[in-house]
DNA sequence: CATGAATGAGATTTCATTCAT
DNA sequence: CATGAATGAAATCTCATTCAT
């Protein structure tokens, strides 16, 4: 007996299914968020949600998954564009800088995101993924632009590749954090004024 | 077990309960965590706890509260002792390079506060109450150091001192959010260089 | 145990539960009798149980709506049968002369019904229900034959129709009250004294 | 050793913890007050209380008992002072009318009083009791006026004393249990032609 | 595959009762 | 005797997961 539904036809319920559940996930919390409610959202069955995931923690897990690899890709291939370490760097920060952090979406993806951190931060091989793919996707993203730079002499020399990554996403991430919370925060003039600083420090003059 | 108790006694075995909830909280989130973890913990009785207090919500809500003042009291002690801006800010940023970010004492402590943020910014009683908590007690804080600084010609005039209050915050946060998930999360070095670009931007040379 | 399933089905595992619901009311009151106990008479799950209700008071609610309506409906239907006041007023009487008020379903009703007022009483919105549900379907009906027998010539022209309709409810609820706790209460004879002294002042000789 | 206190300061001190339950008995019912309820009612501590009694059951109890040959002592005493029947019955009846069923301590008193005999009807030994209490204090008074009343001529011979006790306790616990429920009933309209219908099936005229 | 009713473990919270002081 | 903190059994209710249709 073949298939009776196609593949496309799952992939698409999938996502439909995820995407509810981002919103849940974003307006509640992970685990104040009921299966119910991506029910009520998704318009999908309780039984057809669990036809395409295991488990409520499935969901989640695949949730982040598919969101951190969408990110990575969009930014990766517009990076590649670039050729100056600078204009790579510009380039990175502006993502953020032309970011409206105040519309109910881009709260919704920095609060599930954060969760999902505090989340693996308490489960040994979530902490070890994360980590592997935080490695692979954004800090070796901005070690090779740095190391580039350096190489081309853009960069100085006393920077330290890999510690300047860890160094931005610290930085952004604060940003980000605080957003969520302090609604209203100055997102966009501080994040100015990082990327100026942090141009100023790694860039030769 | 005595029946008519001092104050003493019944503030104490409130900061055990609150000890304890603290303890679980850290470990398991605050959703994850059940008012019998925090007995087993304890070691007092599910009754005992709720003759103190109401809920499990009111446990994290006063042990929040108890958390930031502590902090700040610390904080703000020590800063009043110190004259100059420079002092004031290298003490601030020695207090977090003085940490050691991975015992776990301080890692709980950091889980606790992150995960108290998000579950505020779910709610809107309690995001008015932690930022004029914020406001009150962190930003202000770092305001009026900037501008003495900017009155005796420390500090440069073009630095805005809200904002990069709001900045140091920001960057601090973001270190510590990261140190929480990624265990060998180069902490102390990335701060420094924190410090050092901070230092540089603010201070007249 | 079918997943989609008839608006039949339904009513009829709701009437199911407040059937063993008005069961174990009966035998140990409202605020004793658990869910568990409803659990175990009725054999349905707890979860299932609270799929039908929002909670245990719903469950008590919704039980004493349905009561009440099926016994005026029933009620009513015979009595818009009779043509003269004497038939009607003979009718309600012999209801509860033709009751057996000494088995168990019976003393329940009684008791279910008793508890349920004592209850409301101590609740402005439920009392306000009572006394809505009692005028439309209790008084007006008695008042109604009242009025009609006047014009007739039936009925004294001395007798106040709403008084004599919470007159009549006053001492068949009378009746009935005592026969819950007093076990040899001779309910009959009382009832057809009353009866007979009732028609006795409101029928012209 | 002799006893510290004296008994009149127990008896004291246990008919303030009567009348303090009595009150939260009527506010919420017995299930739903709490010896916290009594506890900060009277200003009486938790162990005090129960010094007194042993549980809250027997709380309950008591205070029963207590109510009950009061309002028959009263009662009596008032009865025997009149010589004839129509006087003793006429007595009986201005009680009540007497009586504002709307003010607090008289809905209170009624409230309690209806939901003890509901509570005694699911219980064997309290039903006894009850049914022995209420032959002694209130059928036999009534039983006793009625034969007395037959023996002077007073009384017609036709009236079977004992059912005529049944049928006055009966209207009178009928109005009384409307009154508690329905705030706006007639009670005294109602009672008064009670009254006269009594009097006139039962008296020689 | 889709459905959603059923399940029951487990969560929070209450409260009568005890007992050390 | 008085006190009220401590206890823990038991109540209500939720919700992830299953499975018959």
């Amino acid at each position: 007996m073949p298939p009776i539904v196609s593949d496309d036809y799952k992939e698409k319920k999938k996502k439909e299914i995820l995407s509810s559940a981002f919103v849940c996930f974003a307006k509640k919390g992970f685990e104040v968020a009921t299966i119910n409610d991506i029910v009520e959202h998704s318009g999908i069955s309780k039984g057809a949600i669990y036809n395409y995931f295991q488990s409520k923690d499935d969901i989640y897990l695949e949730l982040m998954s598919t969101e951190t690899s969408q990110t990575y890709d969009e930014l990766n291939q517009e990076i590649s564009k670039k050729t100056s370490a600078i204009e790579k760097l510009n380039y990175l920060f502006d993502i953020y800088l032309d970011l409206n952090p105040f519309i109910e979406e881009n709260k919704a993806r920095f609060s599930v995101h954060l969760e999902f951190k505090l989340h693996s931060s308490r489960n040994k091989e979530l902490t070890e993924r994360l980590r592997s793919r935080r490695q692979k996707y954004f800090i070796s993203q901005i070690t090779d632009i740095l190391i580039d730079g350096q190489k081309s002499g853009e960069i100085k020399q006393d920077v330290n590749p890999e510690l300047f990554a860890d160094l931005f996403w610290s930085m952004v991430d604060g940003v980000v954090s605080q957003t969520i919370v302090y609604e209203d925060y100055p997102y966009h003039e501080v994040l100015k004024e990082i990327k100026k600083m942090f141009i100023l420090r790694v860039l030769v003059q």
